[in-house]
DNA sequence: CTCCTCGATGAAAACCTTTGAGTCGGCGGT
DNA sequence: ACCGCCGACTCAAAGGTTTTCATCGAGGAG
């Protein structure tokens, strides 16, 4: 008999080694409860002799699952990426996805030729569900990812109604107002605010917390407000108009730590102490950035890690076909207190 | 007739539209040569109509290709993560794998489990090849995915011997003769470098480079070099030991930008001034780095997107059973003049 | 007119797994 | 002694594609 000596085994060599059909063997594979102990014991005997590993390829053909998995970010600026948050979510994605024993296909979506390949590759059925992250207003690629009958679970709310769609949020709006309630008893009596770009809903939401805690309307949220846009250079320049608008200000809320070290450094520019003068709070509790600012900076942490696992948790069970008890999930922030406020 | 409504055709749906067999659709589809223009054009026509997309496992099944590939990082520690160079690396290879129509699998590996599961997975032949950044020192890693019988391309060089490895690397040794040739020529006579860790092959080379510039000897180099670690933080520290050792220093080559930011954070603070007290050449030319430093810092530029891009373009040949010419490849570094030096 | 060649095409095997239908004892109930 | 049932197992089909081999027809050479 001659031995094919390098081929990788199959079930067929596992099932003669363990002297059963493959039928059986497959079930002892999948967990199938009928089959006798002494069957389960011999084929695993003889899996771990062969090294065996079922083929992804014919399994994915007779089950029409593949998986696999798409991670897809839709972001039209791409330098956005060097932005650490980023290589924090692929990193979680990548260790939950694992964990989950399926692979992650990621996906970068730039371009409309970009989006353009990934609606092809999720049509495709090359996937049996995905992540999506796309922060931005009226993201084509939602509308696109909304039409196909995958699941698919979002991180925050994407732009757009949010009828049947699946997504793990942070409590944005509550974390606004946790920070802003936090300056207000420290006494703060003028109280501003360096919003992200208005075309992500979480900086809108941080936005909205802000105005409620402080009962603002709009007319009068516009004026103690300004658009950082998520960039430190953003947060110098948003922070340095506020300081000329309202030279009496006292406490600023900033939407993101990016933004609030550049506000740090227009603010020490300007002669003002933090937090004697002015008491400064961020947002993301980002390592990096909050411990390291001078003084560290006070921030409402989110964490990244604990949403991408959830979101995936989610997937699965969708995949599962399990009732999933809500189709949106809300993560909490909280206070971490350092010393700018 | 039952019309199943939304299965997704097959090729023999196509097959039957276009008026022709299987074999002949499938021959279209793979650009085979035998096959008449009406045939080809029938073909074409069908594909389009019915929105077909190839079967993935189906195809994988029979030719033994995935069509995927692996890319992985290996990093024990793995905040380094937080690095935008990862962010970048990703990015590239993100881009020309799609490129390449290839699917991109990410694994991370911190951990010995992560180790096993990785050899597990690339040995499982779910992928066809892998791109492997694994820069430390007798990363266990690499012994690992050296036994596999998969093509591989590595990003720089790996630790150990090198015998028919693949790999894509930056001329780390070259950049550093440039950088301290550079400082040389700007008249300086007292120079000193802040290295990376020196488990790092590509900080060795760097070392290297420096020490053949200014003919130093291993002693030599020894009091004139102090391992920075790639960190911010480290570069500070590293700057100042140095400082302390040899105050008269008029220059300094720092083996990253990171390091760089830190070094001139602590020249400032000794009251040197940059670059006319001390002048200061980084490596990586990191966009969001070098150029917000003050002074703007004059770097050794490395393009990463253009050492994946090598990577990709390199693998897909071995996949191809193309002959390479050449197992190693080796990119340029220019220097990049700033305000710094 | 016959034979041969050659290019285009079709039929069918092969890839490896899951799974529904069917087989085969053994066992409890009558 | 028979029936029905049940658990453990096997058989074989199905899943969608590539690829080898055979076939078929046309056209050129003799």
């Amino acid at each position: 008999m001659v031995v094919s000596n390098h081929a990788r085994p199959t079930l067929e060599d596992v099932a003669a080694r363990a002297g059963v059909s493959r039928a059986t063997a497959s079930r002892v594979l999948n967990a199938s409860p009928r089959v006798s102990p002494e069957a389960l014991e011999a084929v695993n005997a003889a899996v771990h002799a062969l090294g065996y590993q079922p083929n992804r390829a014919a399994r994915a053909l007779v089950t029409r699952r593949t998986g696999a998995v798409a991670v897809v970010f839709s972001e039209p600026e791409p330098k956005i990426f060097d932005d650490p948050h980023f290589a924090r979510l692929i990193r979680a994605g990548a260790r939950a996805l694992a964990d989950a024993d399926v692979q992650m296909v990621l996906m970068l979506v730039h371009s409309p030729d970009d989006q353009a390949r990934a609606h092809r590759f999720l049509a495709g059925g090359h996937v049996d569900g995905a992540l999506v992250f796309a922060p931005h207003r009226n993201d084509e690629l939602v509308s696109i990812v909304k039409k196909l009958p995958l699941p698919v679970v979002y991180a925050g709310k994407p732009w757009g109604s949010l009828r049947g769609m699946h997504l793990v949020d942070n409590d944005n709006e509550g974390g606004a107002v946790l920070a802003t309630e936090h300056l207000k008893s420290l006494g703060r009596r003028k109280i501003v605010h360096v919003s992200g770009p208005l075309d992500e809903l979480s900086a809108i939401d941080r936005l909205n917390g802000f105005k409620s805690a402080l009962s603002l309307d709009d007319k009068g949220a516009a004026r103690v407000t300004e658009d950082g846009g998520f960039t430190r250079e953003g947060g110098r320049k948003a922070m340095s108009v506020l300081l000329s608008r309202i030279p009496s200000l006292d406490a600023v809320f900033v939407a993101s730590d990016l933004m609030a070290a550049g506000a740090l450094e227009t603010l020490q520019e300007a002669g003002r102490r933090v937090p004697e003068d002015v008491a400064v709070v961020g947002f993301d509790d980002h390592a990096t950035i909050a411990e390291h600012t001078s003084p560290p900076l006070t921030s409402v942490r989110q964490d990244s890690d604990e949403q991408v696992k959830h979101m995936v948790e989610h997937l699965m069970k969708l995949l599962r076909d399990e009732t999933v008890k809500s189709k949106k999930q809300m993560l909490p922030t909280v206070l971490v207190r350092r010393e700018s406020a």
